[in-house]
DNA sequence: GTATACACTGGAACCGTTTCCAAATGGAAC
DNA sequence: GTTCCATTTGGAAACGGTTCCAGTGTATAC
């Protein structure tokens, strides 16, 4: 039932000190004589004072929130991605991690508007959000932003590497024999971010010698649905693909019930692979390709802290998949 | 690239008022001559002004930060609740949503730590969470402090009903015609949460006449493998139940893998309901008891306000869960 | 016209820290 | 014992608000 914590002056009166040398042993504590030094921490001891976060962030510049904005965090990658961020950020820093949803425009607006303005910000990262059209003249520019899962010209960014991603899975499906490989996207355009993958699916086939056909190519929204219809009608081809490489665990789902639908074994008869490793995968034995997240969040970190130092930080390039292996795909490891 | 944005007193001399006035202004207003008001407003406006809540959270006793203790946050059920909370936190109010993630003893005591002494916060959500011994003596005790989803003795609470949850599924597989009725749960000890569940089954099948066989309950952790395991041994009893109600999504997505795995169809030869509602049991089909998240949050939110309002509140009764029902357990709506 | 009450207003003090500057201290060199 | 310099130290000022108190202005009552 504290009252109300000790105040640095009583610390420096405990001490014997001036409120200037306690501050000074708190931040660095360099410039000060050992004996005094122990003289304040014995006196911060004794009345269990910790800095009052407040005052520091008045007096400094600089705030002390990450705010991290992130769009639909209930879904799956985003929550991994935000529990990377948490793991990564650096305990009794004084730094706490703050977070806005983002699920219509308004709320997209809203966040940036306080990311603009907000004085009690020390850092931002915008989760597969793009800052708005004028956010960059806006913005208080000592508060560091860094863009993760997403492109930017005008902030540091780190994305992921979709395109090895997509190569990765495919050449994956061609090691285990696979050479009709059907491929349900989103999009299958070079230059938006989720036709990447496909780009990869493609130039492993290239690579591999294997014919690109277009209609084991299909696009459809990132859900079970779009994955379903979408495998049905590979499936339903009169040479169907033996194996198909979804480009969300969602879909993948999707393509495992068309299988089911159609009488067809998983994996034997049919090679299933789907992209994220959502938590769901690993119940349905989904092998995928799993984005590196905790990496992303320690980049992202990094940056920060390094910003803060001063430094002039460059993002790493993109960042490459790895491969899960499960039941899935019938890889040799498990027998399937 | 604004270099830093006008404080009060520009807006004051802008205005031709000393700053009490619009201090006055921003809070509230009263007492303030109606003519005087648009002066300062139109300067503020004109300004761009925002308060720096940097400043007012020193000068006020209250901090601005709502602190959400959470565990395993990357749980389905948690990430709704947050999301929940995300969205009952009334926007534009200076407060703003701070997350930890505790999946640990050291992280959570280092987050009731935090909790204690750190006077950015204006108030804190326990999730699932029991405060520990001693939190209560050295906190803060102007900070608003709420339970949810689990008891606490010395912190107003507020519970999720799960013994109606119990009921509310029991109930609905007895109106479908169902008798022989399975149950795989955690726990039948009526003095600990997860076994509260079980106590709603029971006396359901109580009240209606139902005999309550032994057999038929099982008790295993909340994931796919127990689910799974726990539903083969209730298949192959003598006298198979022909609907089982699982106290976990998870467990329920074991025991459609079960029933696939005897070859019974779902849901004609078995109904299954689920609990909690996770976002998986919408992909599968599941029917499920859904538990009130939203209102947990907005009843969590209206405390806080009422406690800062320095109203005395007092939390509601456990919430009751709904009931979602999908194609898994066969209801008429859907033709099952 | 004056007294009185009341509404409104200005500005100093304060919240708890960091930072800066001047002053004090200590030790080395002579 | 002085002198000089580097190191260490104390404390005032500043950060940007809110709050309180005294003072001004206005309206009402007589």
């Amino acid at each position: 039932m504290k009252e109300r914590g000790a105040r640095i002056g009583d610390v420096a009166v405990l001490a014997g000190v001036g409120v200037g040398t306690v501050s000074r042993v708190l931040n660095g504590g360099t410039g000060v004589r050992a004996s005094t030094r122990q003289k304040v921490l014995r006196a911060i001891q004794e009345l269990g004072y910790h800095a009052d976060e407040r005052g520091r962030a008045l007096r400094a510049k600089r705030g002390n929130l990450i705010l991290v904005l992130v769009p639909f965090f209930t879904r799956n990658l985003y929550v991994e991605i935000l529990r990377a961020i948490d793991r990564a950020t650096p305990p009794d820093s004084g730094y706490i991690l703050t977070v806005m949803n983002v699920e219509s425009p308004q709320e997209k607006e809203r966040a940036f508007a306080l990311a603009s303005s907000d004085t009690r910000l020390a850092g931002i990262i915008s989760v597969s959000l793009t800052p708005p059209d004028g956010f960059a003249a806006a913005r208080r520019t000592d508060v560091p932003l860094i863009v993760l899962d997403a492109p930017s010209e005008e902030f540091p960014a780190i994305e992921f590497d979709h395109v090895y991603g997509g190569r990765l899975g495919t050449n994956h499906l061609l090691g285990l024999g696979h050479r009709r490989i059907g491929f349900i996207g989103r999009s299958q355009d070079p230059f938006v971010r989720s036709g990447l993958r496909a780009v990869g699916y493609r130039q492993a086939l290239v690579e591999a010698g294997v014919a690109w056909r277009e209609e084991y190519v299909r696009v459809g929204e990132y859900s079970r649905e779009h994955g379903l219809r979408d495998a049905l009608a590979l499936l339903d081809l009169p040479e169907p693909p033996t194996a198909i490489f979804a480009a969300s665990d969602l879909q993948a789902i999707g393509v495992l019930e068309a299988a089911r639908l159609r009488g067809l074994e998983v994996p034997d008869d049919l090679a299933v692979l789907g992209y994220n490793d959502m938590e769901l995968a690993e119940y349905v034995g989904l092998s995928t390709v799993r984005l590196p997240r905790d990496e992303l969040a320690r980049y992202a970190m990094e940056f920060l802290e390094a910003s803060w130092a001063g430094a002039l930080a460059r993002p790493p390039s993109p960042l490459r998949p790895t491969l899960i292996v499960r039941r899935s795909c019938g890889a040799a490891s498990d027998g399937g």
